[in-house]
RNA sequence: GUCCCGUUCGUCUAUCGGUUAGGACGCCAGGUUUUCAACCUGGAAAGAGGGGUUCGAUUCCCCUACGGGAUGCCA
């Protein structure tokens, strides 16, 4: 049976790289019948917040990306001891005293030197006397998984045939000097005893997909699946990271992204399947294919949000928006005309306060020179209101012929004198909804 | 520095050595609509650079450049 997880630690706010790999995981766990955990990766106490873990929760939902299953992994800390305690009977783990800045040093001299700077090991030709003498000094030291040095391979379910050699990678801390265990263990114990199948994930974990499958082989399990997705960049290919700040699922939400808006775009984005509008879950989990992904890393831009939105937002019936549409002070009798009206020339809901307001108040009339005798002609022959829906048409039949002008140098200019806009739904639906007309 | 992955129209991408390099979104132009939008038709638009291998390279190999990631007692 299918299982994936979306793990995140709560750090932060959730935004657009998160969803891209939380999604993924949905739609592959129910695509196939599978199980979609949530797991909070809270090993970080100094870091790790109640308040993000709500947080992601809500953001999840607003999706409707519902979970199957939820863990913590600050409650998990006991399996974790005993996986330590497993690979310390292998031989696998070693402890280590140098202090942060001992490796920092180790470090620089080794790129000083053109060499990679990975962990040379020192820490494994400690007698247990040195040991001892050690730990009395420093306290205790941390615990390193030896990772057998050969070169560690597998097939990505989105990067094809990897092949890392272990020995241009540092044998992983799993174990902090207080104590603490580290992601790198917990998520692989984690994974195990969740029974994961299928581990996808950005490509900034491809490193710590080669250890944990040595970790995982070492506690005597199978690797899961593993897919690596790219990771997103700005519309100019920028790294995603330096405006992440703006694009919090929350944030996007407070600018009236919709939901699937959201997810259509998210599904699809990166693979060579055509974005495009779905209105619900199924759709989208019916052509979802992580294998259509490509590697290279992808731009995002939010911009493309909108159209989306507003797409989305034409497919709705009264019933979806009548409480917001009653809230800005449409009185109920025009609710039904209102919305049909404007749906189609709305990008997100708050564009309908403006479209009220113009019908409540009236618009600034916008008038070009030119057209100044025409449209003070065209005023004075308008009806008294209120409109009705042949109003437009009947006026504008009696302009046109007490003026002989037709088409659109007949239209826009009436259109701009009454909205203040070229652009905009259309007049005829339009003029019942006008309460009042400033051009007059 | 080292390691991993990548680079095809503006964007997301297709192409299992031979194609007029295809599609989608966007864009432009016509058409339709007595206005806006929608819709229909058409159009412009791409293989990072350099070497190989081959009868033939976008495709396979190498180098360079560029991009992303990793290189934590973060996740």
């Amino acid at each position: 049976m299918t299982t994936t997880r979306f793990a995140p630690s709560p750090t932060g706010y959730i935004h657009v790289g998160n969803l891209r790999t939380a999604l993924m995981n949905y739609l592959i766990a129910r695509k196939a019948g599978g199980t979609f955990v949530l797991r909070i990766d809270d090993t970080d106490p100094e870091r790790s917040k109640e308040e993000y873990v709500d947080a992601i929760k809500a953001d999840l939902e607003w999706l409707g990306l519902h979970w199957d299953r939820v863990e913590r992994q600050s409650q998990q800390l006991d399996r974790y001891a005993a996986a330590a305690d497993t690979l310390r009977a292998n031989g696998r783990f070693y402890e280590a005293f140098e202090t942060p800045t001992e490796l920092d040093l180790k470090r620089k001299k080794q790129l000083n030197m053109g060499k990679p700077p990975v962990y040379d090991r020192a820490a494994l030709d400690l007698s247990d006397a040195e040991k001892d003498a050690l730990r009395a000094e420093r306290g205790q030291g941390v615990w390193r998984f030896k990772l057998d040095q050969t070169r560690i391979e597998w097939t990505d379910g989105i990067l094809g045939d990897i092949s890392i050699d272990a020995a241009s990678v540092s044998d992983p801390v799993l174990i902090r000097q207080d104590g603490q265990v580290l992601y790198t263990i917990a998520s692989v114990v984690d994974d195990m005893e969740m029974g994961v199948t299928d581990v996808v994930r950005g490509s900034d974990h491809v490193t710590n997909t080669a250890t944990q499958i040595q970790i995982i082989e070492a506690l005597g399990g199978t690797a899961p699946r593993f897919a690596h997705h790219s990771l997103m960049t700005g519309p100019q290919g920028e790294a995603l990271s330096k405006r992440l700040g703006t694009l919090a699922l929350r944030d996007l939400r407070a600018r009236g992204v919709e939901p699937m808006a959201l997810l259509s775009l998210m599904a699809r984005l990166g693979a060579s399947d055509p974005v495009e509008l779905r209105t619900d879950m199924a759709a989208l989990i019916d052509g979802f294919d992580v294998s259509r992904f490509g590697s290279a890393p992808t731009k995002f831009d939010e911009a493309d949000l909108f159209p989306l939105t507003g797409r989305y937002l034409q497919s709705l019936p009264l019933e979806a928006v009548a409480e917001r549409i009653e809230a800005i002070g449409v009185p109920a009798d025009l609710a039904p005309a209102f919305w049909t009206v404007m749906r189609d020339n709305i990008e997100t809901l708050a564009d309908l306060e403006g479209w009220w307001a113009l019908c409540r108040d009236g618009a600034d009339p916008v008038i070009e020179d030119e057209d100044r005798a025409f449209v003070a002609q065209a005023i004075a022959m308008l009806p008294a209101g209120p409109f009705a829906p042949d109003t437009w048409g009947a006026w504008t039949t009696a302009v046109k012929e007490a003026t002989g002008r037709k088409g659109r140098g007949l239209f826009m200019p009436l259109r701009k004198a009454l909205t203040g806009q070229a652009h905009g739904p259309d007049m005829a639906a339009l003029m019942p909804l006008l309460q009042v007309v400033k051009a007059r």
